[in-house]
DNA sequence: GAGTGGTCTAGACCACTGT
DNA sequence: CAGTGGTCTAGACCACTCC
């Protein structure tokens, strides 16, 4: 026999997929009509409700009521996309200033696209001293990156980006987040100290977001994110970028595809 | 202010990781020893508890107890993988026995892979025939592969893999499962009916475990899942294979390395 | 201030596990 | 059967949002 919070999460399932609240509707009251309707105590109501939520069919505010959730803009970011960057990199300003990779992700035109950075430095810590192969302690430019849609207040994913400092500072224009967004991104920015990408190995894991996550990208609780680990090698060997991005898991859609060599005839 | 339920939550957190109950020990009981301990009613101390398991920090066994999660076997999946099952497609029969593709994923011996797999047909439903090509109903061989460590009650993960019927009944060693685990895997069984594999394209999302992939993979309630959906494609450029892997979030990594042109100099 | 969801309590009874 | 976690209730009070 099921549980009565799991009937009535099924039936509420059910009633929002078959339209009976469309995509941003007001859910009836907990307290009096689902309890009522539903005969059960607000307890076990809201077991329901929480149920919905952490499935992402449902947003709860509090002091206001629940809410349908609206489908969101879904990202797609396949693997072309890294020599679709570097192909960039050499074209006029004028055209990398037409469009950036987000776009390409997303499908929106640039004056649909939400964008934010910030800038700062810190000392590498541990983890981020191995991953560039330095000393823990080196001084590292970090850059945090927000995109998402105009009109929803959610940005679509999280990128915080890190260089070394030393690096970079050889062009002091690449120190302020008053040039963002720099036409042709960041591949584009590290040519300019003499640096060519070579390969860009992604580490891909999913987990249960943080509680910074669930506030900046509201993502409701029980929601996965997809965490994605980015590292940029140049010519020489050298681990040039460490990205550490997070999107919504659900919806976000990776994409990669692996061109395998020919057995010979 | 902190909700008793987070605060309760962020201790008990601080107590597993400092060692205070070790890797499946048992914790205290609800009722009354913690309840007793935090001064608070069951239902708030069952609510710290249920995130420390969203969390997959603990298990909780009914009618047993509630015990701290062992660390469990990880898997690191990299996308050099593909090319080497393609290599290994043209080695004799007795080193393409000697190991498979998930050894090399989870650097288990084969003595301490544990292996299942089940054979069935079913008629193409719209979203696979889509992803085929072909008309909806299309039969297509399903075969269900389930790999983990021995000793570990749950897999590391499950792969639903489909060809069609008709393309691999050419070889009708290819339609049971008695066969498995075939030496040299999907790609030498391809090789078998004539078919090359030109490239895959792997496509990632994160989600809510369903109902029964908490079951079949024992994975806590509220952590994620990563889906794959992989899609191989011959010389020809037929879709070949389309294959829905899961695995648990919290334990597995996937590596893609993506290498670019050089520029000209 | 009115109305909404958020947290918490005390206590009842049910379901599962092992002896 | 005893002991454990699982579900459910009724009611109290708090916190947030909007008028």
């Amino acid at each position: 026999m099921a549980a009565k919070y799991d009937s009535i999460a099924a039936d509420l399932r059910r009633r929002i997929q078959t339209g009976e609240w469309s995509p941003g509707a007001r859910l009836p009251n907990e307290e009096p009509d689902l309890t009522t309707e539903y005969k059960v105590s607000l307890n076990t109501l809201r077991r329901a409700l929480d149920l919905l939520v952490s499935e992402g069919l449902i947003d709860k505010r509090q002091g206001i009521g629940n809410f349908v959730r609206p489908a969101r803009q879904r990202t797609r970011r396949t693997t072309e996309r890294y020599q679709w960057e570097k192909d960039r990199v050499h074209l006029p300003e004028s055209e990398r200033r037409a469009t950036g990779a987000t776009e390409q992700d997303t499908g929106l035109s640039p004056a649909d696209l939400a964008f934010a950075v910030e800038y700062g430095t810190e000392a590498a810590n541990v983890e981020l001293a191995e991953a560039f192969g330095v000393a823990a302690g080196t001084r590292l430019l970090r850059r945090v990156y927000r995109t998402g849609k105009k009109g929803e207040g959610a940005p679509l994913g999280e990128s915080t980006s890190y260089l070394l400092y030393d690096m970079v500072s050889a062009n002091p224009d690449l120190l302020f987040a008053e040039n963002e967004p720099w036409p042709g991104g960041t591949m584009h920015q590290l040519s300019t100290v003499g640096i060519e990408i070579d390969h860009i190995v992604d580490e891909v894991t999913a987990r249960p977001p943080t509680a910074d996550e669930i506030d900046r990208l509201e993502i409701p609780p029980g929601v996965a994110v997809i965490a994605l680990r980015k590292t940029s090698v140049d010519t020489t060997g050298r681990v040039v970028e460490v990205a550490d991005i997070v999107w919504p898991g659900d919806r976000t859609t990776l994409v990669y595809t692996t061109q395998l060599k020919r057995w010979q005839p």
